[in-house]
DNA sequence: GGGGTAATGGAATAAAAATTCCATGCATAC
DNA sequence: GTATGCATGGAATTTTTATTCCATTACCCC
C-alpha cells in the first residue's frame, strides 16, 4: 500500500490513479467524493453514505484503501481544503485583485467573469415574464419538429438548444448554414414545425433573412435575443430578452444557456405529464 | 430570551449586541468565536474550548445563551456560512416554489436553474488552480494555431472556445467531425499547434480516440472536463476540471463557458501586452 | 466579615458517530 | 455445477463528542 496523501490535491491525484482498479462501489464512492468535496467536509459518514447511495462501511473501506486510518482521517483533508479558501466571495475577489503581482492576471479574470455571470443569472429569472415563457412552451409543444437558428455567437446557444431538445426526445434541427444553405434549410421547415431564432448584437444578417422567410410562411417563431429592439423581435411570436454579463467588452452566454436549458426541461416535463402523469422529467441521463 | 439567529450574520449581530452584558468567560468565548469562525466550523467542542482557553461547558453555555439548543446547533451556522453565502436568493426561490399555482412550473424551474448555475459559478474560481490556468495559457500562447475538440454536449463549449479565440485574433479550428472526418481533421494539426479537448460524462469515444492520436504525436493538450477521473485527463498536459450545476439530472454548461471565456480573454490580454504593453484587452467589440 | 448569587470547571452521563466484524451475495475459475 | 475469493450490506461495538449536573470559587451587597 502506498503512503497516505497529505494534501487534498495529493488525494485527488491518488484517487484518479487508483480509480480504474477499484471495485464498482468504490468507484461510485470516488466519484461522489470528488463531485461533492464540500459536503464531505461537513457531513457525517452516515449522511454521506446515504447521499452517495452506498453503505457507511463502503466509505470507511474507501478511506482505508487510500491509506487512511479511517474515514475521519480522510475527512481532515477535505476540511483543510476549505480552510484555505476565503469565506466571502466579494472579499475574495477583492483580495485577489488587490494582491496584484501575486496572483496571476488570469485568476483575477476568472473571478471577475464568474462574478459577472453570477450577477446576470441572478437577474435573469426576475426579468423573464412567466407568460412569455409559457407561450414559448406552448409553441414548442405543439410543433411537430423544432428548427433552431443562430449564427456566430448565437450559434453556441443554438447548438445547445438543439442538443437539449434531442435529450428530451423532441425532434430538432440545427439550421447551421452549412454549405451556404441557409435558404435551403429554412425551406425544409414543415408547416407544423416551429422555429427558435437566437440572435445577439451585432445581429447577423443571414439570421434575420432566414427568420423573415419563416415569418412570411407563418411558421411560429420564438426569439431569444439581447434586446427588445433587436430586428428579430418584431418577427417573433414570443421574444425572450436576456441580459448577459459583460466583462472587458466581452459578453457572456450563461444567462441564455440557463434560459434555454429551462425551456428544454420544462418542455420535457410537459411531455412526461402528458404521457404518464405520475413520472417526473428526471429520466434523461447525464444530459 | 430573544429568538435564535437564523443566519451567521444574525448571530454576529446578536453577539455584538449582547457582548457588554456577558460575563468574563462568555465575553472571552464571544471574542474567540468571532475571531476564528473558520475553526469553529470544523473543530469539536473540546478542541475549541482548549484553544479559546475556556472549558467545554462554557462553550455550551454560550450557545444556549444565544438561544440555541446546544453547541452543535450554533455550529451549523458557522458551517453553512462556508458553504452557501446567500440566504436571500434561496429564500426567494422558496417563496416562488411555495406559491404554487400562481407561478407556472416553468418559472419555478427557471429560478431553480439560475440558482444552481450560480452555485456552480461561485465554486468555479476557487476550484481552478491558478497554476493550471497559467500553464494552459502558456500552451495556448505558444501554439501556432489552436484546434478545439468536443462532441455532443461538449460541442457547445468547443464551438464557443473557437468563436472566442477568433475574436482575439488567434487562429482556431473547430474539430467538428463533419463528414466523419475526425481522423483527417486531427491529422491536419500542425506540430507547432495545440489542442483544446472538451469532454464531459458520458465521455464520447470519438473524442477520446482523437485526443489519444494527438497525444501520441506529442501535441500539447489542454483538457476541459468534469472530473479528474475523465479518461481524457490522463492524456492532458493540463487538465481543468469544472463542476457543473445539475437540476433534474440535466447538467448545465455555464461554468465551462465561464472558464473558456476567461481563457480566451486572458490569452487576448497576454497578446496585447506583448504587442503594445500600454493597451488593455478591451478592443474587441461585442464579442 | 458573612451570606447570598452568579459564574466556572470538571467529572459523569448521554448521545452520536465511526469503525469493526460477520453473514450473505455475486462472480469467476475449475 | 461447485468451490473459492472478493465485494457488500448491515448490525454490533467501540470510540468520540456533546451535554448535563453538581461542587467549588469568586464576587458583591449587606
Amino acid at each position: 500500500m502506498n503512503e497516505t496523501p497529505k494534501s487534498f490535491e495529493a488525494l485527488e491525484a491518488r484517487i484518479t490513479e487508483d480509480y480504474p482498479s477499484l471495485s464498482r462501489r468504490l468507484q461510485q464512492t470516488a466519484r461522489f467524493l470528488l463531485d461533492h468535496p464540500q459536503k464531505v467536509a461537513f457531513a457525517t459518514v452516515a449522511k454521506l453514505a446515504q447521499e452517495a447511495e452506498v453503505t457507511p462501511s463502503t466509505l470507511i473501506r474507501f478511506a482505508n484503501s487510500c491509506g487512511f486510518k479511517g474515514f475521519s482521517d480522510m475527512q481532515e483533508l477535505f476540511r483543510s481544503r476549505l480552510v484555505d479558501e476565503l469565506p466571502n466571495y466579494t472579499e475574495r475577489i477583492r483580495a485577489v485583485l488587490t494582491a496584484t503581482g501575486e496572483a496571476p492576471d488570469s485568476t483575477q479574470l476568472l473571478w471577475e467573469f464568474a462574478e459577472a455571470n453570477r450577477d446576470a443569472l441572478e437577474q435573469l429569472p426576475g426579468r423573464i415574464d412567466p407568460k412569455h415563457l409559457e407561450q414559448a412552451l406552448d409553441i414548442l409543444e405543439n410543433a411537430e419538429a423544432i428548427h433552431v437558428l443562430g449564427a456566430r455567437r448565437s450559434f453556441v446557444v443554438a447548438s445547445y438548444v438543439t442538443y437539449a431538445l434531442h435529450h428530451i426526445d423532441k425532434r430538432a434541427f440545427l439550421v447551421n448554414g452549412l454549405g451556404g444553405m441557409y435558404g435551403e434549410q429554412m425551406r425544409a421547415i414543415g408547416s407544423d414545425d416551429a422555429l427558435i431564432a437566437v440572435s445577439f448584437s451585432p445581429y447577423a444578417e443571414e439570421s434575420r433573412q432566414a427568420a423573415e422567410q419563416a415569418h412570411e410562411r407563418g411558421i411560429p417563431i420564438v426569439v431569444i435575443t439581447d434586446s427588445s429592439l433587436s430586428p428579430m423581435a418584431r418577427l417573433a411570436d414570443v421574444a425572450l430578452v436576456v441580459h448577459e454579463a459583460e466583462v472587458k467588452s466581452f459578453r457572456g452566454l450563461t444567462a441564455s444557456l440557463c434560459l434555454t436549458q429551462t425551456l428544454a426541461i420544462a418542455l420535457g416535463m410537459r411531455k412526461d405529464k402528458t404521457l404518464a402523469p405520475s413520472s417526473g422529467a428526471g429520466d434523461q441521463e447525464h444530459a
